[in-house]
RNA sequence: GGCCCGGUGGUCAAGCGGCUAAGACACCGCCCUUUCACGGCGGUAACACGAGUUCGAUUCUCGUCCGGGUCA
C-alpha cells in the first residue's frame, strides 16, 4: 500500500508521516505550495514560505521518503483566496480552512496521489476515520482539546475511505514528544495561526490588495438605525465582533448585522446576538443519507464553538434547518455548522 | 447682554476638604486559536486655568476661559 503524506513543515504532519511509515505504508511526502507570497505581500517565514517547505523536506528526507512539491497556486487562487474575497464583500463571514480542506487537500491533492500511485492521502488533522455499517465515517478526535473534525465536516465518505489521520487518538503533547524523539527539527515550532495567506491578521488589506476594491466606509447604527458612528469598510466586521469598533458606550457593543446594501453595521448591546434557528445551505452529510425525520444532534456553528444540543431535519436536497435548544451566540453567515451524534460527524453546511 | 446649570483619563462617569482619584466603554499587550470572532489576564491614560480660604483643596469662595439651557 502506497500512500502520500501532505506535508506542511509543521510538528504534525510530520509526525503523521512517521506513523504512517512505521504502519508499513510505503510513503511519499509532498507539500503544497498554495500561494505565491507576493501576490499578497507575505514575507518569508509564514506559512507556505520556503522554510516551511525546506522543513517538511528535511524530515520527508529523515524518514526516507521522496518528497515533492507540487504548486496548487492558482486553484488556491480561484477556489479559496477569490471565494473569501467576495464573500467579506457580501458581507459574509467566510471559514477558508474548510474550503482549502476541501478543494486542495482531498480533491487537488488526491488527484496527484492517484497519480502517483497511492492508495491513501495522509494528513496530520485531528480527527478520526471509522468503518460503521459500511460506510466511513469522520469521527471527533481523541483528544477534545484539539479536535479538528469541524473543518473537515465536508468530506465524503468516499473521500474518508482513502483518508488517514495517524494523529486522531494522540494529543498535541503526545505529538510534540513523538516529534522530539525522533529528532525533528519542526519539533517545537509554534502552532499555525490565522489565515495562512493573510499576513500579520491584517485580513481587510489583503482583501482589498487582492480584489483591487476599497470597502468603503459607512455608518454603525443601533438597532433603532440612528448613526452611532463611522465603520471603516463592512470587510472589517463580523456577527458578535466587539474589539476595533472605536466607540464609547455603556455597555459593550457588539456588531449584530451587517448590511452589504446601505453598507452599514449594526451594533447592539448584549442581546440580539442569540438565535436559536440556523439554516445551512451546501449541505454535506456523511454518517446518513439524508435527515427525514428530526434528528436529535449536537451542533457547532463555529470551529471553537462548544457543541450544544439541537433537532436538525432537512428541508430539501441542500437545506438544513438547525434548532438549538438553548439560543445560540452570534450565528453568523458564512461560517460552517457541523452536526454531530456523540463522536461521528453527521455532517454539515454553511449557515445563510 | 441678564439669569441658571456644568467643566475629572480618548468617551461616559464616581468622588463633594486629607484616597495610590473608582468603574464602564474605547485603545494597547499577552493568553486562547489551523477561519473570523467571543472569552480570560494585564497595561497606558484625568481633576480647564488663575487667585483665595484652610495645616491641607478635585472637592469651599472669587475671577477667566469653554460648553449647555433660559429670558428679551
Amino acid at each position: 500500500m502506497k500512500a502520500l503524506i501532505a506535508m506542511s513543515g509543521g510538528v504534525d504532519s510530520s509526525v503523521a508521516a512517521l506513523l504512517t511509515k512505521e504502519t508499513g505504508y510505503d510513503c511519499v511526502g509532498c507539500t503544497m505550495r498554495l500561494f505565491a507570497n507576493g501576490d499578497v505581500g507575505l514575507q518569508p517565514g509564514t506559512c507556505c514560505s520556503l522554510s516551511d517547505v525546506e522543513d517538511a523536506r528535511s524530515v520527508a528526507y529523515s524518514l526516507g521518503m521522496p518528497h515533492y512539491v507540487f504548486n496548487f497556486s492558482d486553484d488556491f487562487g480561484e477556489k479559496i483566496i477569490k471565494k473569501f474575497v467576495d464573500s467579506y464583500f457580501k458581507g459574509l463571514t467566510p471559514n477558508p480552512c474548510v474550503d482549502c480542506n476541501r478543494y486542495m487537500k482531498f480533491e487537488k491533492l488526491y488527484e496527484r496521489a492517484r497519480l502517483l500511485g497511492c492508495d491513501k492521502i495522509v494528513t496530520g488533522h485531528y480527527a478520526r476515520v471509522a468503518e460503521q455499517n459500511g460506510r466511513f465515517v469522520l469521527k471527533k478526535a481523541l483528544d477534545p482539546a484539539k479536535d479538528q473534525s469541524y473543518v473537515l465536516y465536508m468530506l465524503s465518505s468516499e473521500q474518508l475511505s482513502h483518508t488517514l489521520f495517524p494523529l486522531g487518538s494522540l494529543t498535541k503533547e503526545q505529538t510534540r514528544e513523538i516529534a522530539f524523539r525522533h529528532g525533528f527539527i519542526n519539533s517545537h515550532k509554534p502552532d499555525s495561526q490565522d489565515i495562512c495567506f493573510v499576513p500579520n491578521g491584517d485580513y481587510a488589506s489583503v482583501i482589498e490588495k487582492y480584489s483591487g476594491k476599497k470597502s468603503e466606509p459607512g455608518f454603525f447604527v443601533d438597532d433603532e438605525g440612528n448613526v452611532l458612528g463611522e465603520h471603516k469598510g463592512i470587510i472589517h466586521y463580523t456577527i458578535g465582533q466587539r474589539k476595533g469598533l472605536g466607540i464609547a458606550s455603556a455597555a459593550p457593543l457588539f456588531v449584530t448585522k451587517i448590511d452589504p446594501e446601505n453598507n452599514t453595521v449594526t451594533l447592539s448591546h448584549g442581546d440580539g446576538l442569540f438565535t436559536d434557528t440556523v439554516t445551512v445551505k451546501d449541505v454535506n452529510l456523511t454518517a446518513v443519507d439524508s435527515i427525514e425525520e428530526p434528528l436529535r444532534v449536537s451542533a457547532k456553528i463555529r470551529y471553537r464553538h462548544i457543541a450544544q444540543s439541537a433537532t436538525a431535519v432537512q428541508t430539501d436536497d441542500d437545506t438544513l434547518i438547525i434548532k438549538f435548544d438553548e439560543p445560540q451566540r452570534a450565528v453568523t453567515k458564512g461560517q460552517a455548522a457541523v452536526l454531530y451524534d456523540g463522536d461521528t460527524v453527521i455532517g454539515g453546511g454553511t449557515i445563510v
